[in-house]
DNA sequence: GTGAAAGCGCTAACAG
DNA sequence: CTGTTAGCGCTTTCAC
């Protein structure tokens, strides 16, 4: 029924003049303990209105049942949707996220994690930010021995597991694409090459150009970060070089939105004057006139595969890190990035 | 430097032959303790590289500088931007945020809030599900005296404050801009009269229409659910009652966006064959040809002040609860919702 | 089957 | 200024 606030243990095993340890095994449904007295205690439990304090479980157990996310952004196709599903994922296993965001600063970020840590979450899910260098804040995870998974923007090499996308084969692919369609002249607004992201696709967008016998032109690559602006500063700074592209290969799709902005600006028109593909799309890229050719980025699988990851880590402590998981992408094609000579879509079904 | 696991205040006390207490009060600068004592504490807290546990300290405090949030989605504009705003007043203040998603299941936000209550939160943030109506679980938050502010899909009457966009006169507006610009036949694909946003916009829609001496056609009204598939659906509901509206005004953008796919798949043309304006807008409007116009729900603004709400109320006890914050939308033009007769844009700026 | 005792790590109240 | 005592609410031995 109804009731006041703050039922504890006490209370229930008052009412029943038993002790509180056999309504906390009765309520949890410890063998020790009768069928008809778990009954009783229930109902009443029920009656009281208890709610079980897990602050003082977590406390006793040392477990917290909940894993710390960290993450540059919310407000992005990508990382909306991966943390939806790897919500999803927790949640079928009875585990709560709390969610921080780093906005992209990398102090914010090692704030964040001491947070977590001080919370003491059971595990760590984090995507870095595009200034994150610095490993001391990691270092002291692996001291404290909490388990973390990186995904998508990662830190190889120090001893964690990362799930990513096959960074440098989606930028081959896509990048081989407007080859394939005549374009020689292919610029790159990259990421930080110290980024996983930023240097893989980099990689991948520069072999793909030797592979195919074209000469790699230092001035057609901007190096700058993952947001809207990046790209809008990124593809003006391009232009007042004297540089017009063919195409250019944005490191992600607010990236490549931003280039729709400057090239309006510009007067410019897409795909006629420039044409843009890009590492990444969107559900609104149906929308978009021109919709964007871009590799995509399975955000859901790789949220699944690095929660499930995580909560495998958590249950094995004797098997942590170490483990990388890359998810292939596959290329989607859009309005964008379609040949040169014949104006006729590439392959569109 | 560095260390193992787990150092507790014990561990540093027993090194500095004091007593966890001295420790305790040391690390918190407490006026209690001399400089040079604290100094010391400090460092070797440093040293050891002690990290507080929070769980403890919150089970002594009966404070956990948590917030609980529940919103249906997370991976749609409104949410991801409200959340980021929420987020950032609350990390400016010292909370952490523990984020759910009821996935527009009224059960699963009723087991959210039971875990959230079990957890201590010091109060709730929610916007409820398309299908909420018992209100149970909202009187169990009220007996445990927790304070909680609901944003955005809100249930009036029940005690709880409340933030939310103007919902009745934003609508007003859109639907007036439509019949200002020779429109009569206007349908209206509306959210489920038993939400909050549903029944307001529908009711800004109908006064819009009698003001203007329109009659209102019950079957220019589909209710439904605030998804795209929703606006796909009710646009082949209306489309297969032989009901061709001049314009449809939807509930949401993603329910706009619905429209869109349908209408693409019936041949028809957007505004020419129909037209869309919506209620709420996303960043990505800019790029979609057309871009809808529609009225916006500042969701940074509704993030902010539910936040800054909630945070009066959980150190205001005696003042909590029924207050309501309407906020302001305005309209923004895009490429819909032209003048018929003259096809010359309404107010572009 | 049930309960008494002890402890998780920290803090508040009071005493010295 | 520092320490002692007690307790937050729950769980885990280990007796009875």
């Amino acid at each position: 029924m109804s009731n006041n606030s703050q039922i504890t243990l006490d209370d229930i095993a008052k009412k029943l003049n038993v002790t509180k340890v056999t309504v906390s095994k009765a309520l949890r449904d410890h063998p020790d303990i009768g069928t008809k007295t778990k009954e009783r205690v229930k109902k009443t439990a029920f009656d009281l209105g208890y709610m079980p304090n897990y602050i003082a479980r977590n406390l006793s157990n040392k477990k917290s049942y909940t894993i710390g996310l960290v993450v540059p952004k919310i407000a992005h196709n990508f990382f909306a949707s991966a943390i939806e599903s790897i919500y999803n994922i927790a949640y079928k296993n009875n585990y709560e996220i709390i969610i921080t965001v780093s906005q992209e600063s990398a102090e914010q970020e090692a704030r964040h994690i001491q947070s977590l840590l001080s919370m003491r979450v059971d595990g760590l899910l984090v995507s870095v930010t595009e200034e994150t260098k610095d490993t001391d804040i990691f270092k002291k995870v692996q001291n404290m021995n909490i388990p973390l998974v990186f995904f998508d923007r990662t830190i190889e090499d120090i001893g964690f597991s990362c799930v990513s996308t096959a960074d440098w084969k989606g930028a081959y692919q896509v990048v081989e694409c407007a080859i394939s369609q005549g374009y020689r002249k292919i610029a790159h607004l990259a990421g930080y090459s110290h980024t996983s992201i930023g240097k893989h696709r980099q990689e991948g967008y520069i072999s793909a150009l030797k592979d195919h016998g074209i000469d790699v032109n230092q001035n057609l690559i901007i190096e700058g970060g993952f947001a809207e602006s990046d790209g809008y500063e990124g593809f003006l700074k391009l232009y007042n070089n004297g540089i017009s592209p063919e195409i250019v290969f944005a490191v992600t799709f607010p990236v490549a939105l931003g280039v729709f902005i400057a090239a309006e600006e510009l007067g410019l028109e897409i795909p006629d004057d420039v044409d843009v593909i890009s590492f990444g799309g969107s559900s609104y890229n149906r929308f978009i006139k021109p919709s964007i050719t871009y590799v995509n980025q399975p955000s859901v699988e790789i949220g699944e595969k690095s929660i499930e990851l995580l909560l495998y880590e958590i249950e094995h402590p004797q098997n942590r890190g170490r483990k990388n998981i890359a998810i292939e992408s596959k290329l989607i094609y859009g309005q964008t990035c379609i040949k040169k000579s014949t104006g006729i879509l590439l392959n569109k079904k």
